[in-house]
DNA sequence: ACGGTTTGTCGAAGCGCTTCGCCAGCGTCC
DNA sequence: GGACGCTGGCGAAGCGCTTCGACAAACCGT
């Protein structure tokens, strides 16, 4: 009998193929996963078949069975400060090396909350997660400890006890900026920073990049002022205002904020300060914009591919099981263009 | 006999909540679906176990007992002068919407081109399909077009036929934005459109936008330029220099190109024409972005968000085999803000 | 009181795949 | 030449869910 007559899918599953290829419908199965020996003859006609009949294994049979959505999740982030195209350039890279190990990649954002990981986790929906924009203290932390799912954080929060996280070492991007400039001569220089609000919500990029900065500055007996910094052209121009008010003498500037830069040199165009030769500019910015202001800026970009690329290797070992470190920093490159030069030896910086 | 001790998941399933409950599985499954009448109190009691176990029905397991995988998939340009934030707001606005329809959201890239999309619809592992940044004639059309899988453009490409797609109706858009300048006297206008390579890859908006312009300036009389843009400072400056050199009356400027605004204005500054009083500027961007800007800009939004929900929401229809109209257009509204104002009489227009 | 309908529940048959155990056929080694 | 190990392939048992048909039980009108 034909059975309670469902429609049949129309794509052709395992088992036409298999019929297709006078074989076992689990030979089949071997010849596509490789998991078990498969004489040369049997493999090649196998493979005959399936592209013959445009086969695609159906995900949510291979799924159930295997216990393996080859699906991972990736939860972006919503806030606000957050810098837009380098978070597309993250997912555009996790997207990529997902697919480079077979994986798709599921798209959650955070304001379905902790909800969201959980019925995604104990649905078997995915694999594994990937979180981005991870704060100090944040959240969700404790709940991916008890998710029992592999997880990686882009980000490092305070306590890393227990996770796999990876970053640019924001610390030690903060300390290549002030050394580059340090070395050009400068004494006096400002960070300006991430927005308020991301330092208050304990974003750890910012505060390490300051304590970078900081430090390096301490070091190298550099001066150094250190403030936030929003993104639109008012306010960086008020910074900007503000700072060489408080600090005339100021040769330098470390700007932190992609979206601020563009702002940052109209301010100082408009206060008649001329990049490179009265103030030196470093940005942390992807090297394409830097690329494109004028003049070009000596940057320090933050790898969104690679950290996107590792964050998804370092989760495909998790899914299989295999150890990680708990945190990965990749080391900052600092290339030198146009925006910064030699500090001008002026008489009164000279003269102490 | 035990079986041959798979291990199991963990999750508590279907089943361990109709043990738990003293129902059947099935009961279980239609108290879950609503799909058939259960009582009050068997219901109660099976929801009471749901909790208590903390049940989340296996995504694969569903996917292919139903034939629906809940899950839709997103398309996301990856091309050069995409107005990442625009994208950004898409993005979100469709996760959002997708889980108010329980789905989620699987993000693809168009690199992976259109295998990418034939192994996710044939694999079943997405019930329906969004694209975005659609051209005039793109290559993915037809191929959509035989996927066999319901689909939704966020764009509208020269030959709708057979597709379902929405969009700002940017034809419009270029119409109000003129419109709004005729009717506070100005005479000569141009549009700062969108980089070159936008066009040129026949992307409908930029299209689209450009012949609003025109169409409406002929018909009230009002003589408009219009040029691409590109996206950094320097070129833009070079872009508004050109403009005022080629036509020094010029007194007002449509900016279509939002990562283009903030360096229109510094350009405009540095030619001392001030905003509105010698030039106004109205500008199709983000309504965050023109609150922003100083002055506050006068702005055609892109309504990223509600194109979204009307995508997923047409999306959903054809998932669920409804009928969908061919294209959907939604009416550019705008905000009258600072940085437009009654053009100058001039003597030598008022003259003619 | 009796067919007829409605309502609520159950059992079982798959959905398309992976994976385990099994075995036939062969060469190999004392 | 029998015990042994390999290789390559097969069959079947699920994975956890949805859905269909069946069927008691309750409810109707007459």
């Amino acid at each position: 009998m034909s059975g309670r007559g469902r429609v049949p899918s129309g794509q052709p599953t395992i088992s036409d193929v298999a019929r297709h290829a006078g074989v076992a419908v689990s030979t089949v199965s071997y010849v596509l996963s490789g998991k078990r020996a498969i004489s040369e003859v049997t493999r090649n006609r196998v493979l005959a078949s399936v592209r013959l009949l445009g086969y695609h294994p159906n995900a949510g049979a291979r799924a159930l069975a295997s216990r393996r959505a080859n699906v991972i999740a990736l939860v972006l982030p919503l806030r606000s400060g957050i810098q837009v195209p380098v978070v597309m350039q993250f997912a555009t890279a996790v997207v990529t090396s997902a697919r480079s190990h077979d994986h798709d990649v599921l798209l959650l954002t955070s304001d379905e909350g902790p909800q969201g990981l959980h019925r995604i986790a104990a649905g078997a929906l995915v694999d594994g997660v990937l979180v981005m924009d991870v704060e100090l203290h944040d959240v969700r932390v404790p709940l991916l400890r008890q998710l029992g799912r592999p997880s990686v954080l882009i980000g490092v929060p305070a306590d890393t006890d227990g996770l796999t996280c990876v970053d640019l070492d924001f610390h030690r991007a903060g300390q290549v900026c002030v050394e580059h400039l340090a070395s050009l001569g400068h004494r006096r220089i400002a960070l300006l920073g991430a927005p308020q609000a991301v330092y208050d919500r304990g974003t750890g990029f910012a505060h390490r990049t300051r304590a970078g900065v900081v430090e390096a500055a301490t070091r190298h007996g550099v001066e150094a002022v250190t403030l936030p910094c929003e993104e639109n052209a008012a306010e960086v121009h008020r910074r900007v205002v503000e700072l060489f008010d408080r600090q005339p003498e100021l040769s330098a500037l470390v700007v932190q904020n992609e979206a601020a830069v563009g702002p940052v040199q109209a301010a100082l165009a408009a206060l008649g300060r001329r990049v490179p030769d009265d103030v030196s500019v470093v940005a942390v910015c992807p090297d394409q914009f830097a690329e494109h202001a004028n003049p070009r800026l000596t940057s320090v970009p933050v790898p969104a591919e690679e950290i996107g690329r590792q964050a998804v290797s370092l989760l495909m070992r998790k899914v299989r099981d295999e150890a990680t470190p708990q945190v990965t920093l990749l080391e900052p490159q600092l290339t030198v263009r146009d925006s910064t030069a030699p500090a001008v030896l002026d008489d009164r910086t000279a003269a102490r």
